[in-house]
DNA sequence: ACCCGATGTC
């Protein structure tokens, strides 16, 4: 290794980056960049280009920076890597302004370059998401014949919820390839047009185009949301037969089972699962929970700590916690929070603060409810008002009611339920003045509009 | 030589 350490060519540490790159290998690639400033090779665009990508696929976007900024020339693929880099650390705006910024040089965008700064826009909801005058420079530019630039389009318009404008693209586009049509099955799905996502599976199908596994794990999302057993299984027969078994779509196929009143089928498809990971066993406790078969749910996370050396994240808890409200096991339900912390080292996100305000809401222990409150280091969000509000309902607790509500109200003030709920609250107290200007305000402000008419 | 697209759990 050392021999061969010692006077390798710009081709070779180039490509050994790439493979680091690639595996996430921080020790080895650090060693290859002092190699490479040992061999004199800094000023090398190519290599210089490959570590900017080696840091920022490690999560080292400050390091990536620093080389991109000391580079004295880029090219493409140079601007390229940095955007990809931004978009893989989540840095969407940043991908965004530094393609702006390469606008304003003599180097030209690709359709790399394109594909990759649609990419980082998917899933950013700031002020206005850029799709569309990206859009415009894929049209200048010509690419709009090229399928992973229209697919990363489609995909960007549907992630931040323009469904409309995705189908626009998605239709007028004409040599549509699979991936398209799994794009847009996703952005259905996504959208919560899980109707629509079945159609165009039909349609594909009609087409002779053959469905992937990425294509039935969508639809397999699809008819769990519609709770459509019978198509499900139907899909099911495909994976079977087409042999699409893999982690997402056997995540797919528990998730579709348990929400469609089969637990114990998506039991057998975990049974039958070889690889099987949290997310996985974590579908399954949920299922369990949320049919109400909430001490199997117990058990069966018990039998995987224990026998199967199951490493919880904090989503498994949250399904855990979800049980025991579900149950109403509030002694359980502090045990497995406070387990979470000390045995497993995890902090509760506010998922997990929820579902147990959730569990002593659910049974009427509104003190613990504000204690918890007080101590979690969280704005209470829209669903933790929500609970304690329909606790107050149940248990007429006036001023905690009063105060959910207001607190509801304040996020979503033209959404009814809320004033409805407080409402029934004061007429169960007989409190007809606090009655009639509740009233009167939900009109005001409610009436002729849509829940979401304040957007 | 270096850079690009979609999928699953709360």
């Amino acid at each position: 290794m050392s021999r061969l350490m010692e006077k390798p060519t710009e081709y070779v540490l180039c490509n050994a980056l790439s493979s680091c790159a690639k595996t996430m290998n921080w020790h080895f690639g650090v060693q290859i960049h002092a190699n490479m400033i040992r061999s004199g090779y800094e000023n090398n665009m190519f290599l210089s280009t490959a570590l900017v990508d080696f840091y920022a696929k490690c999560f080292c976007i400050v390091d990536a920076k620093k080389i991109f900024r000391a580079m004295k020339v880029h090219d493409q693929v140079s601007w390229t890597s940095l955007i990809v880099g931004f978009s893989a650390n989540k840095l969407g705006r940043e991908a965004f302004l530094l393609f702006k910024e390469m606008l304003g040089t003599r180097i030209r965008p690709d359709c790399f370059t394109l594909t990759s700064v649609v990419n980082a826009c998917v899933g950013e909801n700031g002020v206005v998401n850029p799709c569309s005058s990206l859009h415009v420079h894929v049209i200048i530019r010509g690419f709009d014949t090229s399928n992973f630039v229209i697919s990363s389009l489609v995909d960007c318009y549907a992630s931040c919820g323009r469904i409309d404008d995705a189908v626009l693209l998605f239709n007028e586009t004409n040599e549509k390839d699979t991936v398209i049509y799994n794009t847009m099955i996703s952005g259905y799905c996504q959208n919560m047009y899980s109707e629509d996502a079945l159609k165009l599976f039909v349609e594909m199908r009609g087409k002779n185009m053959s469905p992937t596994d990425h294509t039935v794990s969508s639809i397999l999302s699809a008819c769990s949301r519609l709770a459509v057993l019978v198509e499900g299984k139907q899909v099911h027969s495909l994976v079977i037969k087409m042999g699409f078994e893999n982690v997402f779509v056997n995540g797919a196929l528990i998730d579709m089972y348990s929400k469609g009143g089969d637990i114990d089928e998506a039991r057998s498809v975990l049974d039958q699962t070889s690889r099987k990971n949290t997310v996985l066993l974590t579908s399954m406790i949920m299922g369990y929970a949320q049919c109400g078969r909430s001490l199997e749910a117990l058990e069966f996370f018990d039998y995987l700590l224990t026998e199967q050396k199951l490493i919880p994240d904090h989503v498994c808890f949250s399904a855990v916690l979800t049980a025991c409200s579900h149950a109403g096991f509030i002694d359980k339900g502090e045990e497995y929070f406070n387990k979470m912390i000390t045995d497993h080292g995890l902090s509760p996100d506010i998922d997990q603060y929820t579902c147990l305000i959730d569990l002593y809401a659910r049974n009427g222990d509104l003190r613990k409810v504000r204690d918890l409150m007080e101590e979690m280091p969280y704005d209470p969000s829209f669903i933790i008002w929500s609970s304690i509000l329909s606790a107050c309902k149940i248990y007429g607790d006036v001023e905690l009611g009063r105060e959910a509500a207001n607190q509801l109200i304040k996020m979503e003030p033209c959404n009814a339920a809320p004033y409805l709920t407080l409402a029934h609250i004061y007429a169960r107290q007989g409190l007809w003045n606090e009655l009639s200007e509740v009233r009167s305000l939900m009109q005001q402000r409610v009436k002729g509009k849509s829940a979401w008419s304040w957007v």
